[in-house]
DNA sequence: TGTACATCAGTGAACGCGCGTTCACTGATGTAC
DNA sequence: TGTACATCAGTGAACGCGCGTTCACTGATGTAC
């Protein structure tokens, strides 16, 4: 604990988010507590009232922090792309990178219960949304697809790579490194592309 | 409360368990309290102990009661189709009814962590899992498949539909009525079945 | 059928604890003149 | 450049609370003879 800190934090709201993450990634979510978030910026256990109005309004930050990366790290990856298809894929891949490299993240953007009250976290996971969304539309601009709409398409694809994250996370997928999942959740995105009619290279059938 | 309820109580065991899904349904997961379950099943705080080692312990059996009821909803989707494909959809569309009707439950099988301490738990979730891939194989014995191992194709499926399960949950599918949902999880499944090769029925592309 | 006794399944008081939140406060900072 | 003052961002004591768990206990039940 550096003592020379200054009566004024600097930037204790980030700090406090920051804080929050290792916290629940060393405890979980249920071990969260006002207080020892507090404790661990080096601050007052009163001192988040001037940032947060409440516990909860500091997990939808967290959860509102965690949507931004992950639709950022969705956008990178898809950038790494060429094809309508290998784009989606690689956001799909990076779906289930980012809940297992950020899992303190992923498990608040869940959990919280978004809609009522705290509408910038609700904005921000519908951003993320929306940039799924576009790369199924840019697929489907190259292919006819199956029949369903972007959006019932995009979800159905949401649903598959969110199913293997949440597994995954849950231990319940047998994949010991994140080698062997990342494998797994190629193969997953490759299966609902193409049951999608999404996909550009051949079936393997 | 009856007051005539005699020093002895019968079933506290299977009393403490409906009660503990009745308040994670009003409260949710994290609200649960030993004292207010012992409170509902209108005993002391201490009965509990008698019947369960401690919270969690509480918690694992609720888990494995919610693993065992999913099997048998499973089990009997199933047996009400006829072909291998339809099975195995029926299965899948059952799992995110189940979801949806018993959330407490549903929430607190993937949140207890099954892997230490609560063996028998993560027997039934086992079992669980087995049922599927039974489901799966019975498909791949019409059908070649499309190269993916049975086990494989089975946690393929078992993510979407599990994917589908908890945003549903979340309130992250925008749809009002259970039966928009439910249409919605056989296009998931169907899309899945495609994907995987396992569906007997002519594409629609 | 009766009785002694072990065992089982509850009770209720007590423990220590940390929590979320509020409050009056104070030190630091920024700004108007 | 200096000063008065408003505002901001912290502090630390205090609040009321309910929690999980333990403990010595007691009432009910079952069984051996």
């Amino acid at each position: 604990v550096n003592k020379r800190r200054p009566y004024h934090h600097g930037d204790l709201r980030q700090a406090l988010l920051t804080a929050s993450v290792d916290l629940i990634r060393e405890l979980g979510r249920s071990e969260f507590t006002l207080r020892e978030v507090a404790r661990r910026a080096g601050v007052s256990h009163a001192a988040p009232y001037r940032h947060f109005r409440d516990k909860s309004d500091l997990l939808a930050a967290v959860a509102e922090e965690g949507f931004e990366r992950l639709t950022a790290s969705i956008r990178i990856a898809a950038d790494r792309g060429r094809q309508p298809f290998e784009r989606l894929q690689n956001a799909g891949v990076a779906y289930v990178d980012f809940a297992l490299k950020q899992p303190e993240h992923f498990s608040v953007m869940f959990s919280v219960d978004l809609r009522q009250d705290h509408a910038s976290a609700r904005v921000a996971a519908e951003r993320c949304f929306a940039e799924l969304v576009t790369l199924v539309a840019a697929c489907r601009d190259e292919r006819p697809g199956n029949g369903e709409t972007t959006l019932t398409s995009a979800r159905i694809a949401w649903s598959q790579v969110h199913g293997v994250a949440e597994l995954a996370l849950r231990g319940q997928l047998p994949f010991s490194s994140k080698k062997e999942l990342r494998r797994f959740a190629i193969l997953a995105t490759e299966t609902i592309g193409r049951g999608l009619g999404l996909n550009d290279r051949a079936p393997r059938s």
